[in-house]
DNA sequence: TTAAAATCCAAACAACGTTCGGAAAACAAA
DNA sequence: TTTGTTTTCCGAACGTTGTTTGGATTTTAA
């Protein structure tokens, strides 16, 4: 039972409907099409009506990406976690990707920027620990390959070492599928090829070549 | 001797900095500060004046970048091809981040939009082969990836399939670089860590990995 | 010397994000 | 119901953007 007032239920519609027209927008006719204007076109408002619901169109902009990362972290989550360490790795990986192919604009809206800061100030250290506790979110898509390398490290399968812990090949796994999606989707957007094996390919080394490990570089 | 007019020669030279104007402000204030009106203020020029050398804001963009993308691949070149196999392709990888990190905002302009395509119709078979070409232009960072694997399987070190050829490995190998500098430009950007260790690590268990390559995924 | 071409800019245009001031509507208290 | 207050909404405007236009000035060519 939510209990919310009637004016409040109708101030979340319209604050969904901001969302969902912005959504559309950028779906239909790319991020460049998306101004204040078009927005309150879609839903019969005014371009400065739309600042009783978003304090500016950044926020909007930031909200859809929040959205955006929920998104791709379920489709990640989304992969069964009976599969073989190995194939479970390996299909996160697609899954990553795959949101990427599929929502080209978003995904480059997610991650062609840096993230937001909250704006007060802080020290270096409550920094990184601010960043740490963002990057593993439970909505945080680099928590799942976070969990799958932990999974690999603790059946065995991975190595670690003193200086080479789980947060060091996560990132290195994030790192590689991001470059599949990445490029995919901007620089290689045109080109063909048969992307699903380099991508299996390409994993398929990383992930042999992580469970060799040795100790010089 | 170029045997150059004054006329053009002058052009030629605003033409330049008008070049050097938009690079200084992308490289002080950031890409958002680039207008036209402030590469005007900066060569004493109105912002109309502009128009005689570059049709628009976006082709000053795409030559800027075109010099970016020579200026990474020269970075790439300059690793010696003395250095063994493994030690060459890790130290080219390790040269494209470099200049992602010490040119952030260029690398970003770069790398976030799709290649511009002449506007010209063309059917898919040209397109392609455009596109291939293009990848493989002789100022391509790509190139020096490509011929790097390409030696590595004349050396022997790398197995080559039907299925899997130089092309494949190779953008395989620019997808796990690109990722690496992508995320630490973007979403790591104020993220501490030994940066160097992961690429290194990450960069050297693709390659092991490469060097296995057996048949199923 | 004269016609043509190249060079440059003030002014304006359309579109943008955002702010301001107030109108209209919804709500709360008496 | 009648107040007074708060919420909701918008027309108009501000400042900035990329770009176009028309004409002025200079350079070049004949």
């Amino acid at each position: 039972m939510p209990a919310l007032k009637p004016s409040e239920r109708r101030y979340q519609r319209t604050h969904e409907a901001i969302l969902e027209a912005a959504r559309q927008i950028i779906h239909e006719d790319g991020v460049n099409a998306l101004s204040m204007r078009a927005i309150a076109q879609r839903i019969d408002y005014s371009a400065a009506g739309l600042y009783e619901y978003f304090a500016s169109k950044e926020e909007i902009i930031e909200t859809i990406c929040r959205q955006g990362h929920r998104r791709l972290k379920d489709g990640m989550a989304r992969v069964s976690t009976d599969l073989p360490i190995r194939e479970y790795l390996r299909d996160t990986g697609l899954a990553y990707i795959e949101f990427a192919v599929q929502n080209p604009d978003f995904f480059l809206l997610m991650f062609t920027k840096a993230p937001p800061l909250p704006p007060g100030e802080m020290s270096p250290k409550e920094l990184q620990a601010l960043l740490e506790s963002e990057l593993l979110d439970e909505n945080s898509a680099f928590l799942v390959l976070f969990n799958g390398i932990q999974r690999g490290i603790n059946e065995g399968v991975l190595p670690v070492r003193p200086d080479l812990g789980v947060m060091e090949i996560a990132l290195g796994a994030w790192s590689l599928v991001h470059g599949l999606a990445m490029l995919r989707v901007t620089f290689l957007q045109s080109f063909q090829t048969d992307f699903a094996r380099i991508e299996r390919e390409t994993l398929r080394a990383f992930y042999e070549g992580l469970t060799l490990n040795r100790d010089r570089n």
